[in-house]
DNA sequence: ATAAAACTGTGACTTTTATCACGACTTAAT
DNA sequence: ATTAAGTCGTGATAAAAGTCACAGTTTTAT
């Protein structure tokens, strides 16, 4: 799969010509992360915008004290890094390579010119930006009112939309994270992430066995918890 | 203060000359919002994106049995709206003038066409997005991570910026918002704002007496809570 | 194939924070 | 000025979830 390729993947640049694409693409550079690297912290390479083309990261924050928050899992055609790149901000978040990643990436100032020349993509960046806002406020309103069932029903949610592939009405989440990450991501201890999942597998809304995951009937399951 | 001033004041329109302010100026409808009143969830008007030329409002979500979280309150040249415009989605927060508000408006059409037309107004948008992006994340981390004290320092900190005036170090807040609205900022219950401002007021970090809150030394509260 | 490392399940205990209850104080309205 | 409605302070109690400890399982690396 060639570069342009990957780019027609991506949301915020599908709506541009071939010709377009090419220009772009030939402005990236590619390059590949091992699992457990860490991609911003490492600015040797300066701020960037990258697109994953294979792989998966996941975008955390750090406390002093060494917890983490995962504030989102990225896979294959979602792109990171906009956000210094636009208001010039300190880094907001840690990304680490979830597994070996590979990315294009593109300058700060062949980004900053991408949007310059193509008001498409500021318009699309736009629109993906107010998406992501949408779901941050969903998930500070779960944090803020929800109790911990609730918060790991809507995690796992997120996570079979972001892995998981339907089967009959089932979603099937290969790959399943560990219960320390699925912890950090509901706010919420790996114990109970532990005594949850027996919960809902009680209840028979979930199957589990090792790192595959099932939730039966998606669609109930989706208006139980959110 | 005429329409043209209070577009200047306005950060994703300071870019823009006399003119051009001018011509989206002449689009802008003004509207009076009493106190209590909610402007998204009354759509006579259709969506429309919203400038806040006096007073101040809130954006809340609700959940089902009616408690409710506070992700921001919004002031004085402060504007909303914009996300169900971009990205088409359902309402995403309701927005509650909290005191007697006068707004200027933009229907989908006349914003759309703004961004379009003047690429650097996208671009000024993109950069306020990724700000908001940043606060949400920190916001999920301290629900994730802080005890409910640090949670209503941060708070504090957040209404101070919003809301304050520096003095010599100290920042003032006047019209404090109700304990219950604070706690609906934080995360927690109102009678723990109650117990943790004592709290503070006994480590003689702030002061209160009835609405006014002072902060003292507000740079070394910031760095104890953030 | 084996050992080491990492992850998971679960009981016991502790901590935090929510909830309830209610009197005291403020504020707004007549 | 008086009353009513809305806020606030605070003790007592309860519930939810965190922490600790450790044995059992699964995964990974050699």
């Amino acid at each position: 799969m060639n570069k342009v390729d990957h780019l027609k993947n991506v949301p915020i640049f599908s709506d541009l010509s071939d010709s377009d694409l090419t220009k772009i693409a030939t402005k990236m550079i590619p390059r590949e992360y091992e699992k457990g690297k860490m991609i911003l912290l490492e600015e040797s390479h300066g701020e960037s915008f990258f697109i994953i083309t294979s792989g998966a990261v996941k975008v955390t924050r750090l406390s002093d004290d060494g917890r983490e928050v995962i504030l989102a899992i990225l896979g294959e055609s979602d792109f990171f890094g906009e956000m210094s790149l636009l208001d010039g901000g300190g880094r907001s978040a840690n990304i680490v390579a979830n597994e070996t990643a590979n990315m294009l990436t593109l300058s700060r100032r062949d980004f900053l010119d991408c949007l310059e020349s193509y008001p498409k993509i500021a318009i699309s960046l736009l629109e993906e930006l107010a998406i992501r806002l949408r779901k941050s406020d969903q998930q500070i309103e779960s944090l803020s009112l929800s109790d911990s069932e609730q918060r790991i029903g809507i995690t796992l949610i997120r996570l079979a939309e972001e892995l998981g592939t339907i089967k009959q009405g089932n979603v099937c989440i290969k790959n399943l994270p560990f219960q320390q990450d699925i912890a950090n991501m509901a706010g919420t201890s790996r114990e109970t992430v532990s005594r949850t999942l027996k919960l809902l597998e009680d209840k028979s809304l979930i199957m589990k066995e090792n790192r595959i995951l099932t939730i039966f009937n998606f669609d109930s399951f989706r208006t139980a918890f959110s």
